[in-house]
DNA sequence: TTGATATATGTCGGTTTGATATACATTATG
DNA sequence: CATAATGTATATCAAACCGACATATATCAA
């Protein structure tokens, strides 16, 4: 799933500039599975341009570069449909943050609270911001699906570390008491 | 965290060629958070070792190409260290699958319910894995932790998609029924 | 006033992926 | 028994991608 066809499918959802896509995938309803950078979005938005799968019109701004905003094609929809109908790579998660944890006994129990602390306000931030976005609007049942799933894992993240962090601690403690004696 | 730092963390646990270290990835203990690739992890090794991090003695194999094998050095772990000392980035999710089920509505309900069952498996595989491997040894605590994260993100995202496959499927089957009314 | 944050597009170096090449052993499958 | 698929093992390379920076201005907080 290139960056491309992640631009065709919030562009499928209306219009919108460059800019307002990174938001979608920094803090939107697409942030908790997917992300892209700019440095990846506008030259996919060129070339989606080039290709026919994308429009764009300029939005004059006040003191500002103009805004391009863009518009999927009926052959962007295509395209679209044709990409969501491939078979889809295993998920994946990145956590430099548990990478860090599997060596919890060689850091200080300190830096190993404060980091679970961290991460455990990061969770429910962002288990919050899911939970608030639109409930008053009509949402369909495909992203209800995706943002209750999000919902569920992120809970499930934030409640394990809460349950675990006094153990984890208590124990690379203990072994530091160990090692001193 | 690059793939010079995951290196140096899966040496800092004991001795491995390339290919193994690769393996730690795709099914070992930190398969579950990170992922490297052959094409990073090979030219990683090379620069580890020019930088003095690493040292590789070659093992003669029958008809085989050597096999490389890499440790850690004192360096090496100072480098590590100091690599686990920094902020880690935000946690990530990559799922092309639920990109693709944002839009259960434009797709046949069959599809959406096979998509669904595969990561069902795929999950619950994943799993048994993670809650199969290395029972009996004495794991220290900080990869236990990791390890039960895992297990509680996994079995939240499994458990979700069985509580709530049959709302949606009924949901986009319905809405299907409305357009050919 | 000074800094931070937000809007807005874009480039660029460096990193990473995913596919491919090479080579042989072992293990299914028909 | 042949043959296909999978596993062991290293390595390269084009294409894709990220993160930082450049540019320009408005607004808001310290």
């Amino acid at each position: 799933m290139d960056v491309k066809t992640l631009c065709l499918g919030v562009l499928s959802r209306g219009e919108a500039s460059g800019y307002e896509i990174k938001k979608a995938f920094a803090e939107g309803p697409f942030s908790h599975f997917h992300q892209a950078s700019f440095g990846s979005i506008y030259p996919a938005l060129n070339a989606l341009s080039a290709e026919g799968l994308v429009e764009a019109r300029a939005l004059a701004q006040h003191k500002r570069p103009d805004k391009k905003i863009y518009s999927i094609t009926p052959k962007g929809r295509n395209a679209l449909v044709s990409a969501l109908m491939t078979e889809p790579a295993p998920d994946a998660m990145r956590s430099d943050f548990l990478f860090i944890l599997s060596f919890a006994q060689y850091l200080p129990p300190a830096r190993v609270d404060k980091l679970i602390d961290q991460r455990i306000v990061w969770y429910r931030e962002a288990l919050a911001r899911m939970e608030s976005c639109a409930c008053n609007e009509t949402i369909p049942p495909g992203p209800t699906f995706v943002r209750g799933m999000g919902i569920a894992v992120y809970r499930a993240a934030a409640n394990y570390l809460e349950a675990n962090r006094e153990k984890l601690i208590a124990e690379i403690s203990d072994s530091a008491l160990l090692v001193a004696e």
